[in-house]
DNA sequence: GTTGAAATTAGTACGAA
DNA sequence: TTCGTACTAATTTCAAC
């Protein structure tokens, strides 16, 4: 059922482990890079691109997917050409000490296409792709509301798709002209934010709604 | 720039044109079904998966690509592991008449994995991946409150990713064990919700924000 | 970690059903 | 349209360096 691994692996926090396994280097930023754009590259055109022997990029290349840092290849599609133009983001609110219920419910929802647990107001979003708001409406009204873990929802439909990455990687920030902040401090530990003491402003942060710090040992 | 050409195509309605281009088939759907499981298939296995010959496959496989409905291939990663373990959505509020400045810097955002404009209380929807939590908390109060065009955010962090389809087609209903409800009425046109006037309860929809009517036409 | 050569497989171009 | 086959080009594997 498509189950993501990222933080629910051992049940740790949300943190959770890093640099476990492979150690990435640049070479395989670079892969990840390339992968990003054209899933469907050879190795050996793979092996050019970054600057590798053939040999190379695929021990890494099967490395990367061994190890499960690359979990699969898929292709992105234009959804309105594929009959379902239509996507609504169903925000949760999720009755306490029914998460359990929750998820395996979601996982019999093929039309959902991502779920995150969330802090603030509520506690989950749902992204869904339909062929029309009626079919919106009915799975809302009609299969949300019918699972009990769920106590609330509040639905939106997106207007328009402004630009959806495959995904990001650590390198890209000051790629695409975006000025990478200064750092004056030599505490590189320490973000700018924290040592500047900025004023927050217009700015709003939402913490996680009360009772759900025992969110992750439920589910 | 990643731009989606979903809607914003020709400048029309959030429902746009629908089946412009190639008419896809039961064959088809059943090709962008193993597609989004393996992206790298080989045509031939793709042929077999599918049932057809290795020619027919080429040809449908190339017009999919031709016409657009294959976007592009790409690898699914393990954003823990390549660094980037902190998914926030930022809900923004953008200033009136100013939405082309927002997507224009919104380009320019390379750690920006996913924008949406949206119905409801907020504008736009981010999604953004970093490193730790006080990156993002950089990012929104010296980055995003630093563009005119954004008058206000909203930050929500997500605490787990439940699950993440690729993507989803119009045949997955019903599959994953979904009861697919019963079309009691011989009016196909008709929504079973329309026809029944379900009582909504604790439902909600919400609409869009007042003065957003003019919204496509100006980015 | 690299290069080169063998084996396999992929992609293309036909004619036939 | 779709299929099957033959042909050409490329990729992957495996070896030695």
């Amino acid at each position: 059922m498509t189950e993501m691994s990222s933080n629910s692996g051992s049940g740790g926090g949300a943190t959770g482990r890093i640099g476990i396994g492979l150690e990435l280097d640049a070479t395989h930023m670079k892969i990840l890079d390339v992968l990003r754009e054209n899933g469907r590259i050879s190795v050996s055109a793979l092996a050019e691109r970054v600057g590798i022997s053939r040999a190379n990029a695929y021990t890494r290349f099967e490395a990367l997917r061994a190890d499960g840092v690359i979990r699969r290849f898929t292709a992105e599609i234009d959804h309105q050409r594929a009959g379902l133009g239509i996507v609504a983001l169903i925000f949760v609110t999720v009755r306490q000490q029914m998460w359990r219920q929750f998820r395996a419910q979601l996982a019999q929802m093929p039309e959902v296409e991502y779920c995150a647990i969330t802090t603030g107001q509520h506690d989950a979003m749902i992204q869904v792709r339909m062929a029309d708001v009626a079919e919106v409406h009915a799975m809302v009204t009609e299969r949300l509301a019918n699972i009990p873990a769920v106590k609330a929802t509040e639905t939106v439909f997106i207007l328009d798709e402004v630009l959806r990455r495959p995904y990001v990687l650590p390198g890209d920030r000051g790629r695409g002209g975006a000025p990478r902040r200064p750092a004056p401090s030599p505490e590189p530990e320490q973000t700018q934010a924290q040592a500047q003491g900025l004023p927050l402003g217009k700015m709003r942060f939402v913490g996680a709604a009360e009772g759900r710090a025992a969110l992750r040992d439920e589910s």
